[in-house]
RNA sequence: GCCGGGAUAGGGUAGUGGUUAUCCUUUGGCCCUGUGGAGGCCAAGAGCCGAGUUCGAAUCUCGGUCCCGGCCCCA
C-alpha cells in the first residue's frame, strides 16, 4: 500500500468543516479590517529564503532542482513570498498595503505535536504602516482573530532594540550565542557580570509600565520609546499585553517590535502566533518600506480549538419508482439555496434501502416520491425522527425547505 | 540528527513460539417487490516491511519504515 509521507496529514469530511469553519472566520475578520487576499505559488526561487536566513536553513527545506537547472524550493513560510510579491508587482499601489494569505508551508523537520511537514499558515502583512500604529493594529488583529476562535492568548511584546543595546558590547557571535539562550529559556547565560544582572532583571516578570521604566535605565533606547507607544494604543484596543524582553526572534527577519502569542494543550509547540516589523523588500531588490504583520500557525489553532462548524441538514429524496419525478423534485429543492443537502439514490436501491440510507447518514427527512405522488401533483415529507409522514404539494414543499 | 513508547481488517480490540488469529463495529447481500432505526442468516476484510533464530515466528532478536511524545531546530 502506498502511504502518505512522514509529517503530512490526510483531513476527513469531518475535519474538513472544521478547518473551512475556522478558515472563514479568520477571512472574515480581516476582510472586515480591509485586508486583501494575495495568493504566491507554492515553491519559489531557493535563493528567496536563503537570502536572509542564510545557507543553513537548506537543511529544513524541501529544495529541488527543476529541468530547466533552476534551484527552488517549497515554501517554508510565507512573508518572503508575499514581499516578494508586493516588490514584483505592487509597489505603486496606494499605502498602507493590507493584505493576508492562508496557504500551506513545508519544512523538513522532526514531526511532532503541533509540527507537521506540511503545515499551514493564516497571516496578515501590513506593508507601509508607521511602524507603532502598523503593529498596534496587526496586534489588535491578531487577538481578535484567536479570541473569536475561542483561544485566549495574551500578547507578548518586545522590541529587539533593547537586548540589541544591552549585548552591543559583545562580540557579534557572542550576541547570537547569548540571544539564543535568552530565547530559550536558559537559566544559565553565558555571559560576565554585571551584564549577568542587568540581563536577568530585564527578564524578571515585571508589570508593562515597570518593565518599560527598568529597560530605560539598563538599555535605554529609541525601540523602548516605541514600545511604550505602542503600549499605549494597545490600551485602546484593549488587547491585554505583557513585556518580555526574552522574545528574540534575532535570527529573522525582524528589525523591531515583536510580539508572540501562546496558547496553553499544544505541549512543546505551543506557539500560536508571531509577529512584528521587519524590513525584507530591499533584499528583494525593491525600495525600503516598513512593514509588519503576524503569522498564525493554522494546525496548532485547530489542535485546541473547539468550535463546531455549522451542520448542513440532509435531506433524501426517495425514488419509489418514478425516476423523472425524483430527479425534478432533487433540482427544484436544490434551487432553492437553502441550508441543506439533497441526496437522491445512484445505487439503484430498493425503496427500504433508500430509507435505510437516510437514516445512516443522519437524514432529518427523506421526501418519497413514486407514481402515486405524481399523479397527485405531490410528495410524501417523511420525518426521519418521528415517522410522521405528510403529503404536501410541490409549492408546500418548497416553502417548507426554505426555512430549513 | 538524538532519546523513549508504539504498529493485529476501514475504525476499535483480544490472545498465543504450534491446525482455519478473537470479539465489537463497519461494509455488501438476503430474510423484506411503496416505508428506516430492532433482530436473524450469509459474505468481505488484518498481525508495518525486511532479515535472523527455530522443525515452526504475527509472537523472540536485529535493521528499516511510519505514528505518538520529548530534545535539537523552528528562517
Amino acid at each position: 500500500m502506498i502511504r502518505r509521507p512522514r509529517g503530512t496529514r490526510d483531513f476527513d469530511p469531518e475535519e474538513m468543516r472544521k478547518r473551512r469553519h475556522v478558515e472563514s472566520i479568520m477571512r472574515d475578520i480581516v476582510e472586515r479590517w480591509g485586508y486583501e487576499e494575495v495568493l504566491t505559488p507554492t515553491f519559489e526561487h531557493i535563493e528567496l529564503f536563503t537570502i536572509k536566513s542564510g545557507e543553513e536553513i537548506r537543511n529544513e527545506m524541501y529544495g529541488f532542482i527543476d529541468k530547466g537547472g533552476r534551484e527552488l524550493a517549497l515554501r517554508p513560510e510565507l512573508t518572503a513570498p508575499v514581499i516578494r510579491m508586493y516588490v514584483e508587482s505592487m509597489e505603486k499601489k496606494p499605502k498602507p498595503l493590507r493584505l493576508y494569505y492562508f496557504g500551506n508551508c513545508f519544512r523538513y523537520e522532526r514531526p511532532q505535536k503541533g509540527r507537521f511537514r506540511e503545515f499551514w499558515q493564516f497571516g496578515v502583512e501590513l506593508i507601509g504602516g508607521s511602524e507603532v500604529y502598523a503593529n498596534a493594529e496587526a496586534i489588535a488583529l491578531a487577538h481578535t482573530i484567536l479570541s473569536t476562535v475561542g483561544l485566549e492568548c495574551p500578547v507578548r511584546l518586545s522590541h529587539l532594540d533593547v537586548m540589541n543595546k544591552l549585548l552591543s558590547q559583545l562580540s557579534e557571535e557572542q550576541q547570537r550565542k547569548v540571544l539564543r539562550q535568552i530565547d530559550k529559556k536558559e537559566t544559565n547565560i553565558d555571559v560576565e557580570e554585571p551584564l549577568l544582572s542587568s540581563i536577568r532583571s530585564l527578564l524578571s516578570p515585571m508589570e508593562p509600565h515597570e518593565a518599560i521604566e527598568v529597560a530605560s535605565d539598563i538599555a535605554p533606547c529609541e525601540g523602548l520609546k516605541t514600545l511604550s507607544e505602542l503600549v499605549e494604543l494597545l490600551e485602546c484596543y484593549g488587547v491585554p499585553y505583557q513585556i518580555d524582553f526574552s522574545i528574540v526572534r534575532g535570527l529573522e527577519y525582524y528589525t523591531g517590535i515583536v510580539f508572540e502569542m501562546y496558547a496553553e494543550g499544544l505541549g512543546a509547540e505551543n506557539q500560536v502566533c508571531g509577529g512584528g516589523s521587519y524590513s525584507l523588500s530591499e533584499l528583494f531588490g525593491g525600495e525600503s518600506i516598513e512593514s509588519c504583520g503576524f503569522g498564525i500557525g493554522f494546525d496548532r489553532v485547530m489542535e485546541i480549538c473547539k468550535l463546531e462548524p455549522p451542520t448542513r441538514t440532509k435531506l433524501v429524496v426517495v425514488n419509489a419508482g418514478a425516476y423523472d419525478y425524483a430527479v425534478m423534485v432533487s433540482k427544484l429543492l436544490r434551487e432553492q439555496g437553502g441550508n441543506f443537502s439533497v441526496e437522491l439514490d445512484v445505487m439503484e436501491r430498493k425503496l427500504r434501502e433508500q430509507l435505510e440510507r437516510a437514516n445512516t447518514i443522519g437524514a432529518k427527512y427523506a421526501i418519497v416520491v413514486g407514481e402515486r405522488e405524481r399523479k397527485e401533483k405531490l410528495v410524501s415529507l417523511r420525518d426521519m425522527e418521528t415517522g410522521e409522514q405528510t403529503k404536501l404539494s410541490i409549492d408546500e414543499l418548497v416553502k417548507f425547505v426554505r426555512n430549513l
